[in-house]
DNA sequence: TTGAGCTTTTCCATTTCGGAAACAATGGCA
DNA sequence: TGCCATTGTTTCCGAAATGGAAAAGCTCAA
């Protein structure tokens, strides 16, 4: 019969990258975790780590079985607090996957108080636009900013996403303002570095325009810095600009276009029967927060 | 850590409802048993069962936790299947749950069919009129008409649903055909257990019928019977009396009025990430075999 | 009241498990 | 190119766990 013990190394194994890594971390010799590795695949007749003595590779056979036993082992986790009488309060440690600059305007600031109302809680956030694969990641859960797929993952929709046009008052007064959408190619715009093309939408339908500037970045954080130093016309989130609209650092340009509406702000998390009350609370705690009408829209 | 040996006895004494029992099935002496429920209540720090030395009853926690265990053992089972390359292939014990009718008329002749293309696999089939709790008692799947409901199961749907008002040839010699609806009232109605009113869909819209005769019974089976017999009318549906109608044996009545159709076949499974082959191919065999149009309406 | 059948405890034989050490193999680095 | 630190594997041994038999305590039904 197989034991749980050879799946929580097989795992470890994997999400280090080294037996003797995975042995120093779960306090076992090498010897247990290579012992325990070749049991696993006898048992199961297959090799599931490919090996020479400095690195380790999954087999196919391998990868399947390391996406699995993930979902197990939080399903035990969590039917044991559940048991526990621990099911209603979090526990343990909730691993976050969120974009960089939604992740540190936006989540960071709120994390105290999600904390204190759970100290038995760890949190891991870990802030990257990589769309990663959360399941194999080792993620509980994963804060989005796109459109909605994805096959084996549940969704739910924390807020629109609105994008709009805007410039710094000091580039229109140096540039002067577009009136329509052509007048554009006479601007210096500023691409973001996931969507080059523009998905606008306006009173006479939808249109996808080519920003061309003179900044190329990937990262957002400088296309942001530099929409508010003066730089150009950038299509930015409402999350990620609003109070510098408020406080007229920016302001909206060709407000007839905003960006295409199928945007959705949301938390994705494995497809499972019981979801681990810890991240059930955190997306209940993220949907309040932002409610029907995040606190950057007003 | 956990033990996973645990989780299967604990999983083996809830559904034999009994210690020795579980142990006689596992092959363990019941000292062996009562010593690991006694370790895993304490890792948990809680009564999962109820037991006096007759009888043994699961606890509020002790549910919640078996209905999880359920899940992560099937979930074990399916990642060792796909690891030894088993993946694609039917393997293991198949546990199905259908109606008693449905189950003798349309899955029992198919049997063969579906077994003698996945040798591996044994099946166990249950059939019964009660909705049970597919998950708490261990099914893989279930065949069940209905109408779309339940929260955290996954429903396929098969085929749809049609019922007929329909007699034998004898019976309308005897008695004369209804013309309209309200002629029912003036003949005998054989109401079937769970659907003691007759909903109707006819040209005039939806009406329920509440049918008055005298036969009453929760057995399916014997309104069939009763109506081949020439007891009254009945509200049959189409795979149900499929054959009689093509034979003469039974003649539609009322044939403006049809059983409400939001009835459908399905199958339904718990919610996972990774489906058992052995789910999945008996599924599509199923769908594939009733097709688009099911043969009993042709 | 009795007895069958259940759970639990105790003690013992057996198996399994983990670690240290020795060995083999690989890749980085001088 | 050659050295060496690091890594995976194997062997052997002590320690811990597991499973079973027997006995005891209990409950329900006849």
């Amino acid at each position: 019969m197989t034991n749980l013990g050879d799946l929580e190394i097989f795992a470890r194994v994997v999400s280090s990258g080294s037996m003797s890594a995975a042995g120093r971390a779960l306090g076992f010799s090498p010897a247990v975790i290579s012992k325990r590795i070749k049991r696993l695949e006898d048992r199961l007749g297959t090799r599931l780590l490919q090996r020479t003595t400095r690195q380790i590779s999954l087999t196919e056979a391998g990868q399947g079985f390391y996406d699995r036993v993930l979902g197990i082992l939080t399903g035990i986790e969590e039917a044991e607090a559940y048991a526990s009488g621990r099911s209603s309060q979090a526990q343990g440690v909730l691993r976050i996957s969120a974009p960089t600059s939604f992740g540190r305007m936006h989540i960071a600031p709120h994390l105290t108080g999600f904390m204190k109302d759970h100290l038995d809680l760890k949190l891991h956030i870990v802030l990257t636009d990589d769309f990663t694969d959360i399941v194999a990641e080792g993620f509980d859960m994963a804060v989005r900013i796109g459109e909605l797929t994805d096959s084996s993952l549940v969704a739910r929709k924390l807020a629109p996403v609105r994008r709009l046009l805007c410039a710094s008052p000091d580039y229109i007064a140096r540039n002067g303002a577009p009136n329509e959408i052509g007048d554009l190619a006479r601007h210096f715009c500023l691409p973001a570095h996931n969507n080059d093309n523009w998905k606008l939408e306006g009173p006479e339908g939808s249109l996808v325009w080519h920003p061309e500037g003179p900044l190329v970045t990937n990262s957002s954080e400088i296309v942001r810095a530099a929409v508010i130093a003066g730089a150009g016309i950038a299509l930015r989130s409402t999350w990620d600009i609003g109070p510098e609209l408020r406080s007229g650092q920016l302001v909206q340009v060709l407000p007839q276009w905003e960006g295409s509406k199928n945007l959705t702000l949301s938390a994705v998390y494995p497809s499972r029967q019981f979801l681990p009350a810890k991240v059930r609370l955190f997306i209940d705690y993220l949907a309040a927060l932002y409610g029907p009408v995040p606190y950057w829209e007003q």
